[in-house]
DNA sequence: TATGAATGAGGTTTCATTCAT
DNA sequence: TATGAATGAAACCTCATTCAT
């Protein structure tokens, strides 16, 4: 038998490795559902199976855990678009359906849909969420889809068109689709008016890109046409 | 003469008539701001100009004041694009545009665009806002463009998409820009990264139709094409 | 046709004369269902058919209405009780049986039963009327039955018995029964055990008479004995 | 060696088992004195010594407090005195005096006394209440008397009287002894009024028993007679 | 490290009282 | 005289945080 006395108390040290992120979890859950003022930070401990004190031995203050959250649960998707991204190829209105729909069904099924609602909810209250939201979530974000953009217009496989405006045409559905999830779909209210989250990506992409190959003149006629 | 005696008190008579709506624009900014649970009642009393226990003379509780604001500030719009909507005339698209960009920008400007951050925040704590906000507005809303997409399809002018899909890929950014505008926005955080709204609008909804008028043939190829 | 106008405002005169009255029987019938403290002024007024602020025209706080109330109350019976008292003649037991049911009976049926209840549960709060209770009513009370009692005892119809404890023995049901009227009863719980309050009253007259009636030596057997 | 350690915190676990009991003598009091409307939790909490919060730790509501107080400090005495009426032995009249006089002068001088002017208070604003006060005082005080007098009428000791009316001549005044001690004698008003209970007790079941042993031809002549 | 009893500031709501009309 | 809108002190209750064990 081996000797277990090696470690004071393997079973303890593995619970107390794990308790943040348990906490963690527990808060981002309750702080989408209910909102950060509306959640008690009993009941986060209760959901993390803690108890209240506990708590404040991870996380000086309840709002020290909001921030906390926002970081644990923002970073990982974003990354691993960039890598992504980076490997695009082939045509690049296909490449980029293949690659946004991939990384958004990760990301709209995933924790990070969640942050989405909650950074919404809570930036004009703790607004030192917004310099880390900005530097490691909106740019990052915008930079993989506003490069590969360049990219198809470069190659003219797009039409020229303003690529902030494009960026925001595509993702701004991407992330309402991660809010309507966390406010009305779980609600369920309103079945009948729900989307299928993944066909909807594809449909929306391949509108948008639709528009972007067309050439310019096809498009809507103006007044003055 | 005109009979003046039958009103008691003309001035106090104007105050409370006025007061509920007083109560209620301060309630939506101040909600739209803090959200619900961390807007002390008392702060929505001063910011309306009366004490604590006037609010209580109008709303019942806090709670019910929150469901009479989203009530307040949804219809009126929702109605005029409905009449809007029946009145557009010409191609579709061109119509369309118009019609869109010219009410949203309306949602957008008004007070109507915080309610989209203040039903999407509390709608899981009160589920009973999501019936009215349903019949009210989604369901409106949705129809208006339903129905002129669906009119531009059969006269040729559109191709035949799916509707309830394209009728997202046109609003969500509208919602999020409403969002965004009592969020981020509000926070004046990252101000390089703003757009402005109504160019957005434009752009968006010319990608849009630009994409609804191409043949299919010419939209993105598939992999096995 | 008689002047109309020789009296500024009959009717409203009238209402004004009756104003207070009005007012006492609200605020007694309401301080005795539900509490002084748990009584909120306005539900006085609009019992009594006035406004809040009505109330205060004739009764400079609630307090005071309170105090009102109770000397507003008490006094008639008793006086009546008095002066039947002097008037009572024949055999004293018959006499003072006829007396007491026909007094404590209107007294339990009138306003005055509810007095009871009120002033034992707010005297510790308003020690104030305490005098005036024990001043009106009490001791009055007391004499009225004490004096007969001795009248009874000095012609040798009665044994002779302790007084104040006899007037005890005597009283304390009837005033219970008030007190039960608007409490227990009031409720509608336990009708099976009700009493029928009158025949309640003759018999325990009768009881204590017969006692009083008895010699002494026929009465319970000591230890001693 | 006895496991010491099963018990956290010994000092702790000591106030928490006390807490409730210390809670609930402080409430009575204070509801007893001035009401339960008139009573302010935090006073409660104060007079047992603790914080305003900690009383929600073990009470949900101030109205639950209410009715843990009515059902805490009844129980003991009725039982006693079901143990000792069934003990009675001897001559009836005898028995119940020694049994009636002891188990009040016990309720009279407990906490059990202010139990009964706080029911009469504040039955009619939680009915609740009068269910088990009927069925765990009223109803097994009144079987302990009248069982006692039901055999002394089997025996021939008591004339046959209707038993119920006999009862509450027995008790009213022992009962409104109870409420007295929490209304006018807690004042200090009229002092040269007040009886000592005890002998009162002893003069007034003398006379009920004197009353009850007559045979009923000796009593009170009617008119008719 | 973990607990949960205790605290008390602060939130929602009520209500006696005032006062302009 | 009568009203009822308005006030704000004070009531009930909650909950983030502390700390003794």
């Amino acid at each position: 038998m081996p000797p277990l006395s090696s470690d004071p108390c393997l079973f303890r040290r593995r619970r107390k490795d794990a308790r943040p992120a348990e906490l963690l979890e527990a808060a981002l859950t309750l702080f989408v559902e209910k909102g950060f003022s509306a959640t008690r930070s009993e009941e986060v401990a209760k959901a993390a199976g803690v108890s209240k004190g506990t708590l404040y031995l991870y996380f000086p203050s309840k709002e020290e855990l909001l921030k906390a959250v926002i970081q644990h649960f923002l970073g990982a998707e974003i990354e691993a678009g960039i890598q992504e991204a980076a490997a695009a190829d082939g045509p690049t209105a296909q490449a980029m359906e293949q690659l946004l729909v991939a990384w958004w069904t990760r990301i709209y099924e995933g924790p990070a849909s969640g942050v989405f609602k909650l950074v919404i909810t809570e930036i004009r209250n703790f607004p030192e969420i917004g310099d880390f939201w900005v530097e490691r979530v909106v740019r990052p974000g915008e930079e993989i889809v506003s490069g590969l953009l360049r990219r198809g217009i470069a190659r003219g496989e797009f039409a020229p068109v303003d690529i902030d405006f494009a960026v925001h045409s595509m993702l701004m559905p991407m992330i309402l689709l991660c809010v309507h999830k966390h406010s009305f779909a779980a609600c369920g209210i309103a079945k009948e008016l729900d989307l299928d989250p993944v066909a909807f990506m594809k449909a929306h992409f391949r509108l948008i890109f639709t528009g972007l190959q067309a050439r310019p003149a096809e498009s809507i006629p103006r007044a003055a046409a």
